[in-house]
RNA sequence: GGCCCCAUCGUCUAGCGGUUAGGACAUCGGAUUUUCGAUCCGACAACGCGGGUUCGACUCCCGCUGGGGUCACCA
């Protein structure tokens, strides 16, 4: 039994922003290096010099730290390891492919995108499958520099032997990949650049990784890497395969959803974890939520932080069965998520939320922004939170009456609506103090007195304040505008139910 | 199609030979209510099918069916 320490990674290629189900990823190995005190290290995967996306890897480290997901050693971090960027280690894979080239366990290929399409059609024709014929004799050092010249792509092939591979799986056990199932796969781009099978063996091995979770769609490269750790003489980190995530519908979550949705002039799904960010989730909801696909601490918790989960973890309680993301319950723990959070948390959180979508509710103040907070209680997301509240913090002429609302509330039998603003209008005037129990005591007597119903009230006001049926109770909705600003609004709300609609 | 993985309520899951198969979300009732939301009660709801093994299978084995992944000079 070695005393070394363990060490886990999280390796995304810089395309884009952290998906949802890389996060996952990345929290379990990060919980697994929390848990038996080990390292947990980013390693930048952009071996894809077409894929890669500016500002992506700035974008990625920013969602894992959103996430609350910290590492130990990564390309800003640095480590002993390092460096953690692919792009700034050519040099080690120059080398160990050279090594392996020199032992016969790899060799040179010529051949054209072209030709290598023309053999994989003529196999798709006789429905056998695909495998790249190997020479008889390996090319040499000089073959290759003559086919350079000729203007011929060059590239490193591993030389796979014809062996069984067993990848022991902490999660699915050992799975056995029969002799000859794995072709001689690419490992040198004639870019010079390493594949991903590749750089990822050179890397695991010279950052002494010694556990990979990684998802289930790379288990098919598994025995790949094997072959390529047994090539090199390094030895094999332990795998676990997580099960996959997909949509509710069974399908793949992509970004095409985001699309689809947005096409549909809907409100486009959130796939990206800044999606979600945007769309005023809390961190913690989101990584709770995704700590349990797949995994459960096995005492019944289901409200878990950071820290329970770092506590918690175990790779053995992963199960094998792929999870379906279920918006709803993400939306219960996010709404649970709110109710729990101080209301330092809160504002901290919201502001975020509020910046990132210039909110009118982004300048408010330590105190006010509580009090919204606070009458607001009940919301599922920040977004709901914006929603009530937000049009009584823009000025008033961009009040816009949805035609729903004047017709269920204010126009209805003949007007009621608009009379009952008209007639509430003194009693705000008259009221010694503006305060949300005041307002609301007096409105209350207000309905006693006309026998009316407090909705019959309530909502014309919602509308004036607003333009729609939706805000906090009335009282502290009233409050939360100046008295003049709400008189303002009546008299404007009442000027424009009265005059016709144009258009 | 080849190879590989998987299979408990609609969804996330607990279960690891003997349980009234538990919890959560959703759904449906009811309560509360000034809108939305929230909240509180209650109900409905699952071991894919067929063979074995066993005194006894959700649990172990085999087959079927179904779902998924993967077959690049992408990661």
């Amino acid at each position: 039994m070695s005393l070394q320490t363990l060490r886990a990674r999280f390796a995304p290629s810089p395309t884009g922003y952290l998906h949802i189900g890389g996060a996952r990823t990345a929290l379990f190995n990060w919980a697994l290096a929390r848990r038996l005190g080990g390292r947990f290290i980013l390693r930048i995967e952009d071996t894809d010099v077409a894929r890669n996306i500016e500002d992506a890897e700035a974008k990625l480290m920013e969602d894992l730290r959103w996430l609350g997901i910290e590492w130990d050693e990564g390309p800003d971090l640095g480590g002993p390891h390092g460096p953690y960027r692919q792009s700034q280690r050519l040099e080690a894979y120059r080398a160990a492919a050279d090594r392996l080239l020199d032992s016969g366990h790899a060799y040179f290929a010529f051949d054209a995108p072209e030709e290598l399409d023309v053999m994989r059609r003529a196999a798709a024709a006789e429905k056998r499958a695909f495998k790249y014929p190997r020479p008889s004799r390996f090319p040499s050092r000089q073959d290759a520099d003559r086919a350079r010249a000729e203007g011929r792509p060059v590239v490193v092939r591993c030389a796979v032997p014809s062996e069984e591979i067993v990848v022991h799986d902490e999660i699915l056990g050992n799975v056995a990949f029969p002799p000859g199932e794995v072709e001689d796969f690419v490992i040198v781009k004639s870019n010079g650049w390493p594949t991903y099978h590749f750089a990822v063996v050179v890397d695991d091995a010279h950052m002494r990784i010694t556990h990979v979770l990684r998802a289930q769609e790379h288990l098919m490269n598994t025995p790949k890497h094997v072959a390529l750790q047994r090539a090199l003489g390094v030895s094999t980190p332990a795998y676990a395969h997580l099960p996959l995530v997909m949509n509710l519908d069974g399908s793949k979550m992509s970004k095409r959803d985001k699309q689809k949705d947005i096409d549909a002039g809907r409100l486009p799904r959130e796939i990206d974890v800044h999606d979600f960010r945007v769309s005023g989730y809390l961190p913690e909801a989101i990584v709770n939520f995704i700590a349990l696909l797949g995994w459960s601490p096995g005492d019944g918790r289901e409200k878990l932080s950071m820290a329970d989960i770092a506590a918690a973890f175990s790779v053995d309680r992963i199960i094998k069965t792929s999870a379906r993301f279920d918006r709803d319950k993400l939306l219960a723990f996010n709404t649970d998520a709110c109710a729990a959070a101080s209301a330092e948390r809160l504002r901290t959180a919201f502001r975020d939320y509020a910046r990132l979508n210039r909110s009118p509710l982004a300048g408010l103040d330590d105190a006010m922004l509580d009090r919204v907070l606070t009458v607001c209680r009940g919301f599922r997301t920040f977004r709901d939170v914006d929603a009530k509240v937000g049009m009584l913090f823009r000025p008033d002429d961009e009040v816009v009456l949805e035609p729903d609302a004047v017709k269920k509330v204010l126009a209805r039998n003949g007007g009621h609506g608009v009379e009952q603003l008209r007639r509430i209008l003194s009693t705000l005037r008259a009221l010694p103090d503006w305060t949300h129990d005041r307002i609301e005591t007096a409105i209350k007597s207000f309905c006693d007195e006309h026998g009316l119903k407090m909705a019959d009230v309530a909502q014309p006001l919602r509308v004036a304040m607003t333009g729609r049926t939706i805000s906090p109770a009335i009282g502290e909705t009233l409050a939360l505008l100046s008295r003049d600003a709400v008189l303002r609004r009546i008299e404007r709300c009442i000027r424009l139910a009265s005059s016709p609609p144009s258009g």
